[in-house]
RNA sequence: GCCCCCAUCGUCUAGUGGACUAGGACGCGGCCCUUUCAAGGCCACGACCGGGGUUCGAAUCCCCGUGGGGGCACCA
């Protein structure tokens, strides 16, 4: 295949969210295949709905995805500016060939007169769509009428007859009836571009060759294709993806489903991803296959994916997001990583929740809590103890099961005899030693276990125990079960 | 209302007219392992939306229903 060159081009007015990361991605995965660029466009031409900042929480999501762009608007490329609002000149004079080749005109209509149209249309159960009320105007008269500076916008004349027949890559040609096709708005009265001209302007000028985008725009589809054709320009080969349904499969994927998957420790945006514990690996894996069909093995990388990735394998159908999956793919990602990797990603949730971290101790307990997390964040839940100077236990929680209070502080004093007399408490040394001891006490080794568990690590679910007390250190076990005795005597 | 798209286990999917007793993954249930929790291993449960065609033969092609989704802006 030749080389692609393929484009994310987000709109700055809100957080990337999963379905964006999808797009960013394939369209990253088949220009990183074919050998081609992969680029970033931003698409601001809706002034008033441009959120400060939101341009840069894509960059940054992408980079945390880790999807490189090869051009984009911080770090420009042969065909910068990458910014529509800063190309603003370059769409004014597509249009006026447009114009000037009858396939376009100025339009002197009024928000007000076409707002009022449109409820009349509506009242009467018609199609809203444009009346055609500036179609007719005498080129000579509408260019004077701009020309002296009557507010105006440009809209495509659309042909009304016939047919229009466009080709997706997953779904064939779809046929269009030029009736329904509607003159739209191509340059508003604030001169700069609508989507429709902004967007296939560019896709020409970078020389994009592979349209990946939203199954949200097929309905605008066959106006891009005219567009594109009344400039006889080379089409690129479209490819339109599923959207993503909420989790229940009723309705698309919203904004608002992000409340919902944060009560459960998700979220629908890229950006909160990092703080609840996920990897780009994870995610990306997990979006990845939700619209493109992996016959099997699909625990992928990035680099995996750039090897397999086919746009004739991507699915047309909705696709309900499936967070217990994220979970899954997260996981087998963390455990897959190199204990370097992990410690390294892994510091920071225990600093952030001001525990000081040994890294030497980072090190020893990696072995211990990989396969147990789901999410990086869990590490807290398995070794926030490693990094303590004190536990502290629930004095019920000491108590064994099928043991009482006193019966339960029995074992904990015999344990801390058994310990103080070795000279090491390494586990190939503790444990021995204890379990000789559960076999002539007539405990079970849960019993036994459970209670130094909790004394040492202060919860009742820790990573394997003598591991972990080995690494916690002689003395501090030491001290801990002396503490846990008192907390049992107690009772 | 009009237009467009889609349709295989609960979910994501494989399947491109015979290799389908419909495969994999997540989840769910069970068993094994086991000091807790995991991880791992094994097993089980579980689907071709309905009706008509075409064909020797249809999950696969066509038509009609039904269901779901998307869109109908001087938003993207």
């Amino acid at each position: 295949m030749k080389p692609a060159r393929t484009r994310f081009a987000p709109s700055p007015t809100g957080h990337l969210h999963l379905g964006g990361a999808r797009t960013a991605l394939y369209a990253y995965l088949l220009a990183k295949q074919t050998g081609g660029q992969f680029l970033l466009r931003i698409e601001d031409t809706d002034v008033k709905r441009t959120i400060p900042g939101a341009e840069q929480e894509i960059i940054d999501g992408l980079h945390w995805l880790g999807l490189d762009y090869d051009e984009g608007p911080d770090i420009g490329g042969k065909f910068a500016p990458y910014r529509q609002t800063e190309r603003r000149e370059i769409y004014q004079r597509y249009a006026k060939i447009l114009i000037d080749n009858d396939k376009a005109y100025p339009c002197f209509c009024t928000p007000d007169q076409l707002e009022k149209t449109r409820q009349e249309q509506l009242k009467r159960k018609e199609n809203p769509r444009y009346a055609g009320t500036c179609r007719n105007i005498p080129p000579a008269e509408a260019a004077k009428r701009s020309a002296d500076g009557e507010a105006h916008t440009v809209r495509f004349k659309m042909a009304q007859e016939g047919v229009t027949i466009a080709h997706d890559h997953l779904r064939g040609d779809i046929a269009t009836d030029n009736k329904q096709l509607n003159d739209q708005v191509l340059i508003k009265s604030d001169g700069l571009p609508t989507y429709h001209l902004a967007a296939m302007v560019d896709d020409h000028e970078m020389q994009i060759t592979h349209v990946i985008r939203g199954s949200e725009w097929l309905g605008s589809f066959p106006l891009h294709v005219n567009i594109v054709r009344a400039f006889g320009w080379e089409e690129p080969t479209w490819v339109h993806l599923s959207v993503f349904l909420k989790p229940s499969g009723k309705g698309k994927l919203s904004k608002r489903d992000s409340a919902e998957a944060n009560k459960d420790g998700h979220s629908v945006f890229i950006k909160d991803m990092e703080d609840l514990g996920f990897t780009p690996e994870g995610v990306l894996n997990w979006a990845a296959l939700m619209g493109w069909g992996v016959a099997e093995d699909d625990v992928l990388t990035l680099s995996q994916m750039i090897e397999r990735f086919s746009i004739d394998s991507l699915t047309p159908s909705p696709a309900a997001v499936n967070f217990q999956k994220l979970d899954h793919f997260n996981a087998t990602h963390i455990r897959r990583l190199t204990p370097e990797d992990l410690s390294a990603r892994l510091k920071p949730y225990f600093t952030r929740e001001g525990l000081k971290v040994n890294d030497d101790v980072l090190q020893k307990i990696i072995p211990l809590i990989r396969e147990r997390l789901t999410t990086l964040d869990d590490c807290l839940a398995f070794g926030a103890f490693f990094f303590k100077e004190d536990v502290s236990p629930t004095p019920e929680d000491l108590i064994a099961k099928g043991l009482d209070a006193k019966q339960s502080a029995e074992v904990a004093k015999k344990c801390l005899e058994i310990l103080s007399s070795l000279a090491s408490i390494d586990h190939a040394t503790a444990e021995p030693a204890l379990r000789a001891y559960v076999e002539e006490s007539g405990l079970t080794p849960n019993q036994v276990f459970g209670i130094l568990r909790v004394a040492t690590t202060g919860q009742k679910v820790s990573p394997p125990l003598f591991e972990s007390m080995e690494i916690i250190g002689r003395e501090k076990c030491l001290q801990r079960i002396q503490t846990a005795l008192q907390l049992l005597e107690k009772i």
